[in-house]
DNA sequence: CACTAAATCATAATCATTACTATTTAGTTT
DNA sequence: AAACTAAATAGTAATGATTATGATTTAGTG
């Protein structure tokens, strides 16, 4: 199932956030990433071209509500904050596959967790993250060298 | 198996690089992280009060040398990057449970990749990477809440 | 249209990390 | 043991991502 901005709208609204052209615009470019992680700095430095006069901090912090909100997934990477809007607003719960060449991101069914929580006596698990890193078939098809 | 402190400066040695005390010192204090991931700032940081005038660079610089020479574990979160002291130098595969409380680190036996790679035809796998969040037995009895 | 809390702008600060260049030093050679 | 030299470090400043602050604007409401 695919996340529509008019769905992430009507979050906003349901949690009394007022929905102002610079959210609107906002969420308009990172749902083009539906299936990339991108930086926060380069959405942050795309949307004051596009956006003249748009303030760091209004990029950022809206970033970190609508991740609140459950419309983003976040990682940290190489010193930045790289951002992806949400698969599945359902939370269904999967795990990624990431392109380290074109940034192409798969989703995986199933969860490793359970295996592991034998090894883990008197101990709380709270969360987990798993990723997978390579060439996506595409990329691999066109001869891209890994690195 | 330990990783000792002179199993990493034979490592430095078989390299050709010099052991110079600013690289003793450091990798004396990061032995004694051996089972918790710190922050490289808070390195730096106690370095240059343990060690007056130790430049900035002296310590990125041979904290990314150890790193490529596999004698650190190195991975990024919250704008930080944060390093760990290899818990074994052969490469033995693992993954890892990081306590959210006291950041002790468990190591756990096992690898979930092979259960995916059907889930990706015509990719190239080239790592991958697991982490299982939460509290440790020891913070769990102590009832530490989970946040 | 007026109201007001929420959101944004504009600017500067902070923090981790990196760059640069003169100086020092570990390890080698004479 | 002194000389040599490539490698390493110090000292200082720059960079880049992110956050803070206080004045101004605006979405949503009645
Ligand atoms: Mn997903
Ligand atoms: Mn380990
Ligand atoms: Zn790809
Ligand atoms: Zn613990």
């Amino acid at each position: 199932m695919e996340a529509t901005l008019e769905q992430a709208v009507s979050i906003l609204r349901r949690n009394q956030l007022k929905i102002t052209k610079q959210r609107h615009a906002l969420l308009d470019y990172l749902v083009t990433y539906q299936d990339h992680y991108v930086a926060i700095s380069a959405v942050d430095e795309h949307m004051r071209t596009l956006f003249a006069g748009m303030s760091h901090n209004t990029i950022y912090r809206n970033i970190k509500e609508f991740e609140t909100l459950g419309l983003l997934e976040v990682k940290s990477a190489d010193n930045q904050t790289l951002v992806k809007y949400q698969c599945d607003f359902e939370h269904q719960h999967h795990h990624h596959f990431v392109c380290s060449n074109c940034g192409r991101v798969i989703e995986l069914q199933a969860c490793p967790l359970d295996a592991y929580e034998a090894q883990l006596p008197g101990c709380t698990i709270t969360g987990h993250r798993m990723e997978i890193y390579g060439l996506c078939d595409q990329c691999t098809a066109k001869g891209v060298q890994a690195n």
